[in-house]
DNA sequence: CAATTAAATTCAACTACCGAATTTATTTTT
DNA sequence: AAAAATAAATTCGGTAGTTGAATTTAATTG
């Protein structure tokens, strides 16, 4: 609203159109209209003008349809109107991917360097090369490039571009955006990587319409993604939502952050590995970073039946259902999607979770919100900061 | 947007309109448009409607302004254009009250009965019956009544119009608005009564422009209300926020909610009195529900220097500060705001409040949120739920 | 091959906002 | 006392967007 209003008006319904594209892939310009409620006669000029501009076309082969009647014509992104480079930057890795217009990974390359003997000049630069190297080994996806995007583990002020604290990073406080906005003379965004996952999760077909909920990433740590009122939600000091370090017990176990009785220092993979080597006979070669090969191994000593280790699980799950029970009495979200590395286990953890839950939470409220679990795949870290840079995309 | 595109957005430019003059009182009308941003040539046309249809009138008197140049000239609300009714519902107490236009509190009354021997039946026949009663008495309202509001202490689903659960009843999932709007023939807005806060809050001028702030408030028990983007939240299953049943244990003591190591069974009025009198020789009268003047009592003890009693409120700080903590963590607000009948302590808890949370809250993020304390009166739930209930006059 | 059907487009009507020009009501200056 | 300056409020013409109804288009069906 405001302003021009029409003008805000259309640009708006005209973005509504390229998200229903891009989430329910090639459709019929009468499916639009119902999916974002407007009439037949706005979606043609819109799509008139998306075709117009080059970034939408006309799919054409076999007609889907099968009854009588002008046969409708599926309309459909044109992906390569427009990329933007997604950055995912972890400990001693950086993951490039190239995004087209309609949010797939098209090119990806991971290069492996030291991340954290870096200061605020050293790291940009580093960044800026290794962007642009990149970028020069896909020269037309270079020429139509709209906007960047920056992944990374921590605590992120996504308002001003600043790593406020990251794993990866031995520095605080670190401006990411500005050199390489400067340098590539486009919008980049940062963004933490639970927060990309809740932004990929909303951009899935069936949980494109939920617009309440709370996205838990287990994996090394425990990190959360806010979706309100149909928006990703990322707070005034942009930091929401650090799910991980919100607190099972006021005393019990170190957690990474510094303080006790995080969350994440009982259910993130470190935390598992770290309880488990105390007793069981593991490899012990970097306890603090438990590789994935090692945890499948525990996560399977479990499943088989190993007493001590189920029950590590089962304790884990407990945890994240106190955890969560505080979400639901404070958000009362539609739903509750655990995803991450750290679903491998979330059979084992299932049963906890909702003991935990019921334990926890004020029993009128138990049973209201939905919890379950989504399948982790790499890659949807890469796909939600993409998504989340072709925001800058119109 | 959507559907009519420019009604709609006259419509939403209006209610800001009404809403800038609630707000901050009576208003020139170029101010009006530097506040809601919006060219002066709008505000004319709006306005006009509004005078037009008695909703605002020009305030004649003083011209308000100091230089040369045509004289600004204000306009108002006409606070006798409407009335709501709001209706507090709480332990064997209900207090009825007419807000005009403005949102001002214009006649109240209490009726003392019995509020936990009743059905759904019998109860929404009271309600009605005491509603009408109140009604009757104001004519003039009554032929100008828009909606009714109708807050409550407990669980409550917003979008149903359902008390899930309440201390003031003896019996759960009671529908509150369906009986009541057939009798008056208007909508009828129910409401947690921490929610009423939070939307009253929003609605001082100081507040009006933060659009992401948790209000916590203290009193026999302790509730939470939450304003995201600019607007109250009350969840997917209109539960949100009970703060007081966020944990700082899972041990802990017992709340008055079945659950162990509730925020509210360490902080709130009864846990208190209930720790306090377990050592010290209070009157005994009531200690499941002590009053403001016990509990006042007990604070003037503790400010006076009684070492256990100071202590009592210093934990009592340090578990709030924790709780607090996992807010900041999750949610990153602009604020946090304290406020209820608790906050005569707030001077002995202050302390405490930050002593928790910088031991709970990752590092790096403490500091950021502004947490302060805002005075409590009584009506201030009775003008949030007139607040709540003027948003269906338009 | 005509009738039917449904998608897509066109068109006229309506309404909103805005910028620029104008009017209005004061104060200040001459 | 009249003219100039100033700032609020209004008027007006232009632009733009959405919609429902009518129309066109491209198939299927009998």
């Amino acid at each position: 609203m405001k302003k021009n209003d029409t003008e805000q008006i259309r640009a708006a319904n005209r973005a509504d159109v390229i998200n229903a594209l891009r989430v329910f892939g090639p459709l019929a310009r009468v499916d639009i209209g119902q999916i974002i409620h407007l009439s037949p006669a706005t979606i043609t000029a819109i799509t008139a003008d998306l075709v117009n501009d080059g970034i939408v076309h006309e799919v054409k082969g076999p007609s889907p349809s099968a009854g009588r009647g002008r046969p409708r014509v599926l309309i459909d992104l044109n992906s390569h109107h427009a990329s933007v480079l997604g950055i995912k930057l972890s400990i001693n890795e950086l993951r490039l991917m190239l995004g087209d217009l309609k949010g797939n990974i098209v090119a990806e390359s991971v290069v492996v360097l030291k991340t954290q003997t870096h200061d605020q000049a050293s790291l940009n630069a580093m960044l800026i090369e290794q962007a642009q190297r990149f970028m020069s080994q896909h020269p037309e996806h270079a020429k139509r490039l709209v906007s960047l995007g920056i992944a990374i583990q921590g605590f992120v002020d996504v308002h001003r571009g600043d790593v406020v604290w990251s794993p990866a990073l031995n520095i605080k406080n670190v401006n990411l955006t500005e050199a390489l906005q400067q340098a590539f003379g486009c919008p980049v965004e940062l963004a933490n990587d639970a927060n990309c996952i809740a932004h990929a999760i909303h951009k899935l077909p069936n949980y494109s319409r939920c617009n309440n909920f709370v996205v838990i990433m287990i994996g090394y740590g425990v990190g959360g993604g806010l979706v309100v009122n149909g928006a990703p939600y990322s707070g005034h000091f942009g930091a929401a939502a650090e799910f991980g370090h919100t607190k099972y017990s006021h005393e019990g176990p170190q957690c990474a952050c510094g303080r006790r009785g995080c969350i994440e220092a009982y259910v993130g993979d470190y935390a598992l590995y770290r309880d488990a080597s105390a007793v069981m006979d593991l490899p012990a070669t970097d306890r603090r970073h438990p590789s994935e090969r090692q945890m499948q191994k525990l996560t399977d000593m479990a499943q088989d039946g190993h007493a001590y280790a189920s029950g590590l699980f089962n304790q884990a799950g407990r945890v994240l259902g106190y955890g969560i029970a505080n979400i639901l009495a404070l958000m009362s979200p539609e739903r509750v999607v655990v995803t991450g590395p750290g679903v491998r286990a979330y059979a084992l953890m299932e049963a906890g979770i909702h003991e935990g839950i019921d334990e926890a939470l004020v029993p009128e409220l138990v049973g209201r919100s939905e919890i379950h679990a989504y399948p982790w795949s790499e890659d949807m870290t890469g796909k939600g900061i993409i998504a989340l840079a072709l925001k800058h995309f119109r």
